[in-house]
RNA sequence: GCCCCCGUGGCGGAAUUGGUAGACGCGCCUGACUCAAAAUCAGGUUUCCUCACGGAAGUGUUGGUUCGAGUCCGACCGGGGGCACCA
C-alpha cells in the first residue's frame, strides 16, 4: 500500500536518520567494534542466524531474522560476554544455474554479485556483524576441507554407494533426499517426484539414529516443537523379526523375513505381504508377465502422494506359501502387494486383518479369514468381533495358545522370547529415518571427490589433489548436468593405478556446506584444516542459532549428523552444534488483485475513502487474506526501500513490536509509520527533556522528592524487565516496556534538583535499553547525553534492587469473587490487617449488612476475597 | 487417519503461571495549536444499561474442580502446523 504518510520531509524530522545511521555504520566499522577475538578465560557468547541464500536482495524474512539475532548480540555483548557474531553465504544453489541458463551469466558471477549487493544491504541495517569472518561455501577455500571431511567419512564407513529407487525432481533435474520430498513433491520446486533406480552417494545418517532421536531430550534450548518434529522423522518402533519359511513345488525359497510392531497378534495371521521391489517378486515376476503387468501398475500410482491416500490396496497372489512359526501345518497365503513398502523394515510383512486397518482392508477385499486375537478388556469373546472393523487399541489375548489373557504389552514380551528360543524370530528396533542421499546431478555444488576406474572401482581423490575444484568454462545451452558432458574435466588417470578414469560428474547437496558452516567460522580463514581445534573448543557450540522453522528437520538434523560424523572421526569431541534454537516466524503483508485477476505489488495499491483502489487507473482492487510475503502474490515490501524511507531503526524497531518473534508477523504501513513516528518522538524526548539537567556524571542527590522515586523506580524496574524479556526472546514486550518508560519520562518538567538529577538517569538508562534495538538512534542520543564513548562499548545497566520492590502494594477486595474495590496496602502487611481494612471497605459493609462473612481469603500483596 | 500448537476489544497482542482481564502499540473519537491541513500535544476508547454515580455481562462453545479460572480437568466447534499405506 502505498504509504499516505511517507517521511515527510518538510515536515520537521529533526533526527536526520539517514546521515545518522551512515555515520555510525561506518564508526563502527572504523573501530571493528564488532569484531571478535578469543579470549580464553572470558565468557564466550555466539549467537549465529541461519546464513542466507545469495539470491539477489535480501526480503523482509531476512530482516526479522537477522535484528532477533543482533538484539542477542548487542546485549550480550553489553552484558559483558566475549561475543561472535559472523555472517556468510549459502552459496552453492540451483538459482544460479536456472539464472545462467535465463540470462545467460555464469553462477559464479551471479553469486558474487548478489553477494555484494546483499551485503551493502546487511550492512545498511546497522548489523553488530564481525565480518572479518564472512565466508562463501562456493569459494573452494572453504569446500576443500569439506571433500576432505568427506574422504574421511568415506573411510570411517559413514559414505557409501548404494543403488536403489530414489527421487527424482523433473524440474531441478536431479534427484534429492527424502527430506527433501514433501508430500511427494520436490521442496524447491513443488513437482512431483519420479522414481529412479540409480547409484548414488549416501552418508550414513541411519548409524546415530537413537542418539539423534535420544539427545533430543537434553536440548532444552530447542522449542518443543522442533523436537518433537525430529523425533517423529526419526521414527524408532519396537518390535520384532520374524521369519517365516516359504515353500513352492518347484523351490525351496528359504526363510521370509518381515518386521512387525505387534508381534502379539501373531496368531491373528492370515496371510503374508512382499513388497513388489522385494527379491522374491523380482524374481517371480521374470517367469510371470500377470505379475509383471501387475508391477508396472502399482508403479503408476506409486509415485505421487496425493493418490496414495485414496489408492486402492492392491494384491497379486504369488504361487507360495508361507508356514506359520508357531502353527505347525498352517500355511498363509503370500502376496505381492502395492503398500508394503521395499524401504521400510525388510519390504515384507504378516497381515493381521483384525487388529491392522490396512490389513483388514486387504482381506476383505480378498475374502481372506479375519480372527480376533484382541478384545477390549471386559468385552465378551463369544460376540466380540472384528469383522467390521481392526480393533488397534491395547487389550486382552485371545485365541492364542500361550498368550491368551495377557494385556499387549506382556503378551509383546512373551511372545519376542519365544520366538527367539525357537530361533524363528528376534525383538528389534526400527527406524523410519533413511540415510542421507547426497548426490546431486547439478554443476553449481561442491564436487564429490571421487573418480571411477574401470578396474580399480571407485577410489578416493587423493589429498594431495584437494580442492577437486569445479571448471569454470561450462555452458548452460542445454539441460542436464554440464559436468558431465565437459570436454576434459572429468578424464583423469586412476590414483591407484593410474590408467584413464573418470571423475565422479555428481555433486554434494547444498545442505552439506550448511551443515558445519557454523564450525568454520571458528577459523575461518585457516587453510590447512576445517577448523583450528582451540578456536573451535572455545567459541562452540552456537549458544543462540535463530532462523526459520521450515529447517527444522533438514538443515538442523544433517547438523547434528555432521557434528557427530565429525566427532566419529576425532575432529572434535562434541555431540551437538546448537546449544539453544529459536525459530522466528515469517513476515506477511496483504495480498492485491486487479479486476483481471492479476496479482499487485503493494505500492501499486493505495486507500481512498475506505476503498482499496490501484493508483494508475483507480480501478477497485480485491483484498486478500494477509499470507507469507512471495514474488508470486507479490505481496512484498523491499527492505531497501523502507531503509531509505524510514531509516533502519525503524524498520528493526517494527520488526521487534507486537507480534511474539516466533509468530507470523504481518507488515502494514500503518506499523512501519508507528514505528517512524516513535523514533521521533523518541528523539524530540530526549533532546528537549536533556534542557536543564544536570551533566554527565553529577554527583547523585543526598535525597529525592516523590516525584523522582517514581521515576527512578520506573527507569530501574525497566532495566529488570527488559533484561528478562530479552533473555526471554520476549522483543514485544521489551518493546512495551520501553514505551512504557518513554512515557513516564516524557511527561512534564522537573520541578527540582533530584528530579532533574533523576530525569538525567532515566534518560541515560533508556539509551542504553534501546541500544540493541535502535543502535544508530541509541549511539546519536549517546552522544547528545554528553557521553564521548561509544554506547555499543558500554556495558548493559544494572537495576538498583532497592528501587525495583515498592513499599506499598494494591490489593484487590473480592465479594463472592467479584471484585468490589481496592485498597493500597503496606508491601508484606500481615493477613489480619488486610483483613480488617477489607471488612472496613464501605462496599463491603453494605454488602454484608452486619452479618460475619462465612470465610475470608488473604492472599498477601494480592487479594481480599469476603466469602459471604 | 495419527501427533502437536493455538482461539482474549475494531486490529497486533499483554496478563509475575490459579489472584484487579484487556498492559503497550495501531486504529477510531473529542479537545488544544493552525486561516486550514499535516505533524505535534492532552484526554477518551471491551460490550450493554444509566444524564451521571454506578451496575451487569465478558477471554471459541459447554460442563466440572476451586473462596476465586483466560490460566487446571472433560466433551465439542473453529484455525494452523507436522507426519502419513512406516507394518
Amino acid at each position: 500500500m502505498s504509504s499516505a504518510v511517507s517521511p515527510p520531509e518538510g515536515s520537521s524530522p529533526r533526527y536526520n536518520f539517514r546521515e545518522t545511521e551512515a555515520k555510525w555504520q561506518k564508526a563502527w566499522e572504523e573501530r571493528q567494534t564488532f569484531r571478535a577475538v578469543m579470549e580464553k578465560g572470558r565468557p564466550k557468547y555466539y549467537v549465529l542466524e541461519m546464513f542466507p541464500y545469495p539470491s539477489g536482495r535480501i526480503h523482509m524474512g531476512h530482516v526479522r531474522n537477522y535484528t532477533q539475532g543482533d538484539v542477542i548480540a548487542r546485549y550480550k555483548r553489553a552484558k559483558g560476554f566475549n561475543v561472535l557474531h559472523p555472517m556468510g553465504w549459502d552459496a552453492f544453489g540451483l538459482p544460479a544455474e536456472n539464472a545462467a541458463m535465463e540470462k545467460k551469466v555464469h553462477p559464479k558471477k551471479w553469486t558474487y554479485e548478489n553477494i555484494a549487493t546483499m551485503k551493502a544491504q546487511l550492512k545498511s541495517m546497522g548489523l553488530s556483524l564481525d565480518w572479518s569472518r564472512e565466508l562463501a561455501t562456493c569459494d573452494p577455500t572453504y569446500y576443500r576441507h569439506q571433500q576432505k571431511m568427506f574422504l574421511d567419512f568415506w573411510k570411517a564407513g559413514l559414505a557409501y554407494r548404494k543403488e536403489a529407487w530414489v527421487n527424482w525432481d523433473p524440474v531441478d533435474n536431479t534427484v534429492l533426499a527424502n527430506e527433501q520430498v514433501i508430500e511427494g513433491r520436490g521442496w524447491r520446486t513443488g513437482a512431483p517426484v519420479e522414481r529412479r533406480k540409480l547409484t548414488q552417494w549416501n552418508l550414513k545418517i541411519t548409524h546415530f539414529a537413537d542418539e539423534l532421536l535420544e539427545r533430543l531430550d537434553t536440548l532444552d534450548r530447542w522449542p518443543e516443537k522442533v523436537r518433537l518434529m525430529q523425533a517423529n522423522w526419526i521414527g524408532k518402533s519396537r518390535g520384532a523379526r520374524v521369519f517365516f519359511s516359504l515353500a513352492s513345488p518347484e523351490k525351496d525359497w528359504g526363510k521370509l523375513e518381515i518386521f512387525t510392531t505387534r508381534p502379539d497378534t501373531l496368531y491373528g495371521a492370515s496371510f503374508m505381504a512382499l513388497s513388489i521391489d522385494h527379491p522374491v517378486v523380482t524374481e517371480l515376476a521374470q517367469n510371470d508377465p500377470n505379475l509383471q503387468r501387475f508391477i508396472a501398475e502399482c508403479r503408476k500410482t506409486g509415485t505421487a502422494a496425493a493418490e496414495l491416500e485414496t489408492a486402492e490396496k492392491q494384491g497379486y497372489k504369488l504361487p507360495l506359501q508361507a508356514l506359520h512359526p508357531l502353527l505347525p501345518g498352517k500355511t498363509l497365503p503370500v502376496y505381492a502387494a502395492n503398500f508394503v513398502l521395499m524401504e521400510y523394515g525388510s519390504g515384507a510383512i504378516f497381515g493381521c486383518p483384525g487388529h491392522d486397518e490396512r490389513d483388514h482392508e486387504f482381506a476383505v477385499k480378498y475374502g481372506l479369514p479375519i480372527l480376533p486375537v484382541v478384545m477390549p478388556k471386559d468385552a465378551d469373546p463369544k460376540t466380540f468381533s472384528v469383522a467390521d472393523a481392526a480393533f488397534t487399541d491395547d487389550g486382552v489375548i485371545i485365541n492364542s495358545d500361550f498368550l491368551n489373557g495377557l494385556p499387549v504389552d506382556e503378551a509383546k514380551a512373551r511372545i519376542i522370547a519365544r520366538l527367539e528360543e525357537m530361533g524363528v524370530g528376534k525383538g528389534t528396533t526400527q527406524y523410519r529415518l533413511r540415510d542421507w542421499l547426497v548426490s546431486r546431478q547439478r554443476y553449481w555444488g561442491c564436487p564429490i571427490p571421487a573418480i571411477h576406474c574401470e578396474s580399480c572401482g571407485v577410489v578416493p581423490v587423493p589429498e594431495k589433489d584437494l580442492p577437486v575444484e569445479l571448471p569454470d568454462d561450462v555452458e548452460f545451452d542445454r539441460p542436464g548436468n554440464p559436468l558431465d558432458r565437459h570436454p576434459t574435466w572429468k578424464h583423469v588417470a586412476c590414483p591407484r593405478c593410474g590408467k584413464p578414469a573418470r571423475r565422479e560428474t555428481d555433486t554434494f547437496d547444498t545442505f552439506i556446506d550448511s551443515s558445519w558452516y557454523f564450525d568454520r567460522f571458528t577459523s575461518p580463514h585457516l587453510a590447512t584444516a576445517p577448523f583450528d581445534r582451540e578456536e573451535n573448543q572455545y567459541w562452540m557450540p552456537v549458544d543462540q542459532y535463530i532462523g526459520g522453522v521450515e529447517h527444522a528437520i533438514l538443515h538442523l538434523l544433517y547438523s547434528r549428523f555432521w557434528t557427530r560424523a565429525m566427532r566419529e572421526v576425532q575432529m572434535t569431541s562434541r555431540d551437538e552444534p546448537f546449544d539453544g534454537l529459536f525459530t522466528q516466524g515469517m513476515v506477511c503483508h496483504e495480498t492485491y488483485r486487479a479486476s483481471d485477476g492479476s496479482w499487485l505489488l503493494p505500492e501499486e495499491v493505495e486507500r481512498a475513502g475506505g476503498k482499496v483502489v490501484r493508483i494508475s487507473d483507480k480501478s477497485p482492487v480485491e483484498v486478500g487474506r494477509s499470507e507469507k510475503m512471495s514474488k508470486s502474490k507479490k505481496n512484498v515490501v523491499d527492505p531497501d526501500q523502507i531503509i531509505h524511507d524510514y531509516g533502519a531503526d525503524t524498520a528493526r524497531w517494527f520488526m521487534l513490536s507486537d507480534s511474539p518473534p516466533e509468530r507470523d508477523l504481518e507488515w502494514t504501513e500503518a506499523g512501519v509509520t508507528g514505528a517512524w513516528r516513535f523514533q521521533q518522538r523518541l528523539f524530540r524526548i530526549a533532546t528537549e527533556a536533556l534542557e536543564g539537567l544536570p551533566p554527565v556524571g553529577a554527583p547523585r542527590p543526598a535525597s529525592f522528592t516523590d516525584a523522582a522515586i517514581a521515576l527512578r523506580r520506573a527507569a530501574h524496574k525497566t532495566v529488570a524487565g527488559l533484561s528478562a524479556d530479552i533473555e526471554a526472546f520476549h522483543f514485544n514486550k521489551a518493546v512495551a516496556r520501553l514505551y512504557e518508560l518513554a512515557n513516564a519520562i516524557g511527561g512534564g518538567t522537573p520541578k527540582d534538583d533530584s528530579h532533574r538529577w533523576a530525569r538525567r538517569e532515566a534518560l541515560e538508562i533508556f539509551v542504553r535499553l534501546i541500544g540493541p534495538m535502535t543502535p544508530h538512534l541509541a549511539e546519536e542520543l549517546w552522544q547528545a547525553l554528553g557521553h564521548k564513548t561509544m554506547l555499543a562499548e558500554e556495558p548493559w545497566p544494572t537495576a538498583e534492587p532497592a528501587l525495583l520492590v515498592d513499599d506499598t502494594v494494591t490489593v484487590a477486595v473480592q465479594l463472592n469473587g467479584k471484585l468490589r474495590g481496592t485498597l493500597q496496602l503496606a508491601k508484606d502487611a500481615p493477613k489480619d490487617v488486610a483483613e480488617a481494612t477489607a471488612l472496613a471497605l464501605p462496599e463491603i459493609v453494605r454488602a454484608l449488612d452486619g452479618k460475619t462473612p462465612k470465610r475470608v481469603v488473604v492472599v498477601p500483596n494480592r487479594i481480599v476475597n469476603v466469602v459471604a
